[in-house]
DNA sequence: CGCAAATTTGAACGTAGTCAACAAGTGTGG
DNA sequence: CCACACTTGTTGACTACGTTCAAATTTGCG
């Protein structure tokens, strides 16, 4: 595995110096494992603490008062969570390992830091929660003004591109990784309406299923269905601050 | 009017230095006026400029292919507006003027120097951004999870203490400004189905409406069926770096 | 193998959408 | 100042998408 994964994550974007390699690596000196479950982090709860997933699949969500659960985000190796819950006292959101995970916590001041010492790594930095931020918008228009098929179509698109940016190897095929209920949890569906959505989406041929593996069968038809746009391409970081 | 309605906003979070108060005010040098529906910034098209918005109500959204529109947020006074467009090739969001407005455009090289010579500014802007995160993660939750009534309560509580946060006289009445149709945008319904809710709401007593003014009646009620959590509230900005 | 979790399916229900008509404002130009 | 056009708000009847509840079946795991 390498040093620093949210480096590689940002090298992708960027060609990194050797001190932001080194500030970055300093993230990831520290190493926790959390299994299957595991609730990192509670909603309402304090937390001096930044964490990069390093391996495995995480959520982060929010319960409401009558149970319910809102899944905000699937996250992948490389990712920088619970960013949010650095600015509250109480963390705003939950975050959970839906597989056995790796994490590399670390403390609040090390981000401080690269604030002070590395201007153009804070920008990426930046950068990088803005395109979460795109993203958030987009599961947020799609919650809000499209059909349940055009969710899971979206949702299925989303996650294949997101496993590929960690492994090039995964094609049009890829393990699904979650339970039903869960994607309902994420797209705002119950369990028994996403199996039906799998089900027509699968009739009609732009996906097939065998044993917990989903393949995109006809991804034009699925891209058109869901209107998915994938914010990790077109930057344009050309105004970036020089690198210390 | 303020030198800097950005700066006012940010000192009130933390103190700022003189000289981080300059920097801010560099930000609004230029001005421009907005006529109501005015469209600042389209979907799709090239943007090299940020914007403060200094005067007016403003909102930035999204068109879906089948023509229906998905409000992300309203913008007020004081918002800094355009962010998720400086890092894409193409603005991925489009900014629109409910009412004459006032920004004022600065090129997104201004930016990238508070990133080199202000880092507790920086940083700032990045805790600004992460409250919007926030905030949209919470209406995210209330599309995926909540009842159109709560989300019209919802959408009452936040626009009210929006206002607050740049007019303390706004109480519990306050001018809607905004048409069911806009509303229905932004919570997801239909403009038929937002008036029914409205209907609905007054009949409960938890509001009344009289021509164009809303006042929220039992505001504990609203809160409940909301569960709405106010994200300018709660933070902890003791990690910030030192002012430069 | 046996158990618990997850998936699948059916039937009935309900929330919100659609379509349509009308009322009430709002602003404009004659 | 009024007439007209246009936007916005309001209401009813009907429709449909997605939920709920329940039960059967499959899957995965200890």
């Amino acid at each position: 595995m390498s040093a620093s994964c949210f480096a590689d994550v940002l090298g992708g974007l960027i060609d990194l110096t050797g001190s932001e390699t080194a500030a970055l690596e300093k993230l990831e000196e520290r190493q926790r494992n959390l299994r299957r479950g595991a609730v990192l982090q509670r909603e309402r709860e304090r937390c001096n603490e930044l964490y990069v997933l390093r391996k495995g699949l995480m959520m982060s969500y929010v319960l409401l008062d009558d149970g319910s659960r809102q899944i905000l985000r699937f996250l992948f190796p490389g990712d920088l969570i619970g960013v949010s819950s650095l600015i509250y006292s109480e963390a705003p959101e939950a975050l959970c390992a839906l597989t056995d995970c790796v994490v590399a916590p670390f403390d609040r001041s090390l981000l401080s830091r690269i604030f002070s010492d590395h201007p153009r790594l804070a920008a990426m930095i930046f950068v990088y929660c803005q395109i979460e931020r795109v993203t958030l918008t987009d599961r947020l228009a799609a919650l809000g003004r499209t059909s349940a098929k055009a969710r899971i179509a979206a949702l299925l698109l989303d996650l294949r591109n997101r496993l590929r940016g960690t492994d090039r190897s995964v094609t049009n095929m890829f393990p699904l990784g979650l339970t039903q209920e869960e994607i309902g949890d994420a797209t705002g569906l119950t369990s028994v309406h996403v199996n039906r959505m799998f089900r027509q989406l699968a009739e009609e041929k732009m996906i097939s299923r065998e044993s917990g593996r989903v393949t995109l069968v006809d991804e034009a038809a699925l891209m058109q269905a869901a209107n998915y746009v994938n914010r990790y391409e077109g930057l344009d970081l050309s105004w970036l601050p020089p690198a210390r």
